[in-house]
DNA sequence: TGTACATCAGTGAACGCGCGTTCACTGATGTAC
DNA sequence: TGTACATCAGTGAACGCGCGTTCACTGATGTAC
C-alpha cells in the first residue's frame, strides 16, 4: 500500500524534530525559520506541513523530544550520587556552555518556553517532572519525595548558572561562575 | 538654540528604553518589533532612528537600564539579610511569576541575552556584577568576597526557579516550585 | 520478466504580512527683530 | 507686542527581506497483471 517503507516518513519526521532541536537551542525558537529548519534536514520548506500542523506543533514535539533525550541520558551515568556529580561536572563545563546546539534545552530555551502556548508547556511540564524525579531518586534512593526540594534547587541553579555564564562577555568571570556553580552544587550533594 | 527643552529628547529616549524593557520582558526581544515599541511609547516607528542607531543598540541600552533599576531597587529594602529575604520572598511569588513585564530582566531574557552581540553582553555583565555584589554584601557585610559563591548560587537559583515556574502548565506544580525554591533560598541564608 | 498505473513524500513558487531601516516631509516650537 | 523665520522631534509611506503557510506539481517508488 505505502509507496515507501512504513518507517520512512516517521524517520523523516524524527529527523526534522532533531535538527530543529539543535537549531532552536542555537538561535532561539523565534530566531529559527521553518525554511532553515527544513534545509538543515535536507528538505525544502514545502514538505514541512506534511509532517506538522504548524511551527507551534513542531515546537511542542521538539520540547518533548529534547527533555526525553535528556532524561534518557541519565541512564548512561553511574548509579546514585556519583552519576549525578558526573552529570553536573559536564553540565557546568565551558564545553557545555560553548556548545549551545548540543546542550541542555532548559538552559537554552527556558524563557522562550515560558511564553509558548499551553500544549508546549504541557510537554515541558511532563519532561521536567521526569528529570527532577531522576535527580531526587539519586539524592535519596529510599525516599525520593524527601529530596524533591533539593533536586529542584540543583536543577534550577544549574540551569541559571549555565545561562548566566553564557550571558557574560568577560571570559574569566564566565568561567568563575561555572566554577562557583559547581561548588554550590557540591554543597547540595553533601 | 534648541527648539525644545534640552531635557525633552532625553526624556523621550528614556521613555522608549523603559517601555521597551516592559515589552521585551513580556514578548521576548525577537518577539517585539520596533513599530510596536514605538507605539507603546506613543510615537511612530520613523522616530526610532533619531534615538538609537539600531534595534541592537536599543537592546543594549534596555539591558543596562533594567539591570541598573534592579540594582537600585535593593536600596529600598531593609539592610542586611532581612532585606535580602524580603527581596527573595517577592521574587519567588506567584505575583512576580505572573507579571512578566514588571519583573526581573534576567528571568525573562537571560537566554536571549546569551545570544546577543558583545555590546549587549557587556551591559549585562556590568549589571550582573553589581547585583551579585549587592547580594554578597548583604550575606557577609564584613567580607563580601567570601560570600560571592553563595550570592551567585542564590541569584542563579532564584532566576532558574522563576523561569521554571513560568514554563509549567500545571498551576499546582508551578506554585510548588516557587515554595520549594524559597525553602532552598532560606537554606542559603542560614 | 516487462509495462502501465496509483501512490504520496517532497518540490518550489507564491500568498499576505510584519520585520528593521530609510527618508522626504510636517508642523509645533523658541528666537530675532 | 506681533510677525517671519530657523530648528528639529516626530510622521508615515516605502524599501527589500524573511516569516509561516498554501498549493499545484513532480518523480521515484511498489503494485498489478
Amino acid at each position: 500500500m505505502a509507496r515507501y517503507d512504513k518507517e520512512h516518513k516517521r524517520a523523516t519526521r524524527q529527523r526534522i524534530i532533531e535538527v530543529a532541536g539543535h537549531r532552536f537551542k542555537q538561535d532561539g525558537i523565534d530566531g529559527s525559520g521553518v525554511a532553515i529548519l527544513m534545509a538543515d534536514a535536507g528538505l525544502t520548506n514545502g514538505a514541512f506541513y506534511a509532517h506538522f500542523a504548524s511551527k507551534d506543533d513542531l515546537v511542542t514535539n521538539v520540547v518533548a523530544d529534547q527533555l526525553g533525550s535528556q532524561a534518557e541520558s541519565f541512564s548512561a551515568l553511574p548509579p546514585g550520587r556519583a552519576g549525578l556529580e558526573e552529570f553536573l561536572r559536564e553540565y557546568l563545563s565551558p564545553q557545555h556552555r560553548d556548545n549551545l546546539a548540543d546542550g541542555c534545552p532548559s538552559a537554552a530555551l527556558l524563557d522562550e518556553i515560558g511564553r509558548c502556548p499551553t500544549a508546549t508547556k504541557d510537554a515541558y511540564t511532563d519532561g521536567a517532572r521526569v528529570i527532577v524525579d531522576e535527580i531526587a531518586g539519586r539524592l535519596a534512593p529510599d525516599d525520593p519525595q524527601s529530596a524533591w526540594a533539593k533536586a529542584l534547587g540543583l536543577f534550577t541553579m544549574a540551569v541559571g548558572t549555565l545561562q548566566l555564564s553564557r550571558s557574560l562577555s568577560d571570559p574569566k568571570f564566565a568561567d568563575e561562575v561555572l566554577k562557583l556553580g559547581m561548588q554550590n552544587a557540591q554543597e547540595f550533594l553533601r
